[in-house]
DNA sequence: GTATGCGTTAATGAATGCATTGTCAATGGC
DNA sequence: GCCATTGACAATGCATTCATTAACGCATAC
């Protein structure tokens, strides 16, 4: 489920310096709820945990905060931001918006054959998964789907807003993955997405994904509101 | 122009830590070429300019990285990132988008009156400037609207994206502004774009809008290209 | 004359130290 | 008894310091 992935705009090649181990530790230990939602964190206590010495936690914490994931609140320590239904709203509205227009781009410019199957692996995945009624299995090849349908648009830039925000809301997937049906509609779409896509009707593959994120956004703030969370 | 707008998610109240200070600085001296693209400048030298040590400078630095700004070269300094025109492709494929869904929200939620009236302000302020041939009165104007048209659409994260890629081509967009015809055709748009969010027609709002973006990117990718300009 | 290797120089990444400032608690006054 | 004010403490922001490491120049050898 993407460890920490390096999706910056600037994760080229560089040498791992501290910020960037301290940058990829924290979005993971948040993404899997080591650090649940609304807790606080010491500076101090962080750089222990992540061997290092305060000064790239502290760095690695203002650019965390930069892109909405944490908050560094001067006495308090770093703050893991929780997720209104709200927000989950705003980064629907942008996720919806984005990887429909990098379905649109792949359908209109073509995939290689290769690209292709490897779209329909990560569906054959999925349904592997769901037979055996195995959520985590599903999860993971859901998230390798659409991580690598948005990277195929070679749009770096996209991708990195797409993955910065994937990550957020990966809190709330993780927490509704039991609560929600088992995603056999969800797997249709996906199939139909791709078929789409093969066959270069763009605005078709822009429809069906859109329909797609939009189901995904009301299933999840229906969920969270109806086992009364109101932030996670 | 947006003199360093503080746009980030995480801009709310905070006092101006050093940190921020840098952050807008620098970001304002990037963006009207105080900074030129392609030059480096080592943090010593930046800490300098900015009066302050180079701790912040540095935590800047990596903040403006991880927004495709700079890049941070281990021995030779901040380097100051031009745009290709694949850069500025991926830019407008991105501001195309996520403005357009502003549009279309806009409409279709409804503006206030006095929403409506700033915006037609704005219109008039470019008119004005138009008359008198004063294309950079023209640029804030127009700067102005669509800053503001993306704010009142109320998704916080959409506008901080927006308000980042904006700075980014806000450096060519400078270059071309006396080597475009005058725009009196960008102008009609703006006018039908607000009309069509006063009816409340989405549809026509988003279309409008998106038209006027891929209008705006092709008369920037062909100035640029005609002037021999590989990158900005 | 050119290329390669070594040494010096200098710039960044990270650690540490210090001062500022907010928090919490205790004490005193009303 | 409760609220306010003051003082001590603790955590961060930034400066300073240190070490690492790459770049550049010069010398030497081919």
């Amino acid at each position: 489920m993407s460890l920490a992935g390096e999706s910056d705009l600037s994760s080229e090649e560089k040498p791992v310096s501290q910020v960037r181990r301290a940058v990829a530790l924290l979005r993971e230990m948040i993404t899997t709820n080591k650090l649940l939602p609304g807790s606080n964190h010491l500076e101090s206590e962080l750089a222990k945990m992540l061997r290092m010495s305060r000064t790239p936690v502290h760095e690695a914490a203002i650019l965390l905060e930069s892109q909405g994931l944490v908050e560094v609140v001067p006495r308090r320590g770093v703050r893991i931001l929780p997720l209104s239904a709200d927000d989950m709203e705003e980064i629907y509205a942008i996720l919806t918006e984005l990887e429909s227009l990098a379905a649109y781009t792949l359908a209109r410019d073509g995939l290689s054959p290769d690209q292709l199957r490897t779209l329909r692996s990560h569906i054959q995945e999925m349904e592997a998964a769901l037979a055996k009624e195995d959520r985590q299995a599903w999860a993971r090849a859901d998230d390798l789907f659409h991580r690598d349908l948005v990277a195929m648009g070679r749009n770096r830039r996209l991708t990195a807003i797409v993955s910065t925000y994937w990550d957020q809301v990966q809190r709330a997937r993780l927490l509704t993955l039991f609560m929600r049906p088992l995603p056999h509609a969800s797997n249709a779409d996906h199939r139909a997405l791709v078929d789409a896509i093969a066959e270069g009707d763009a605005e078709q593959a822009r429809a069906i994904h859109r329909e797609h994120r939009l189901k995904a956004k009301r299933m999840m703030v229906e969920l969270i509101a109806r086992h009364g969370l109101t932030a996670v």
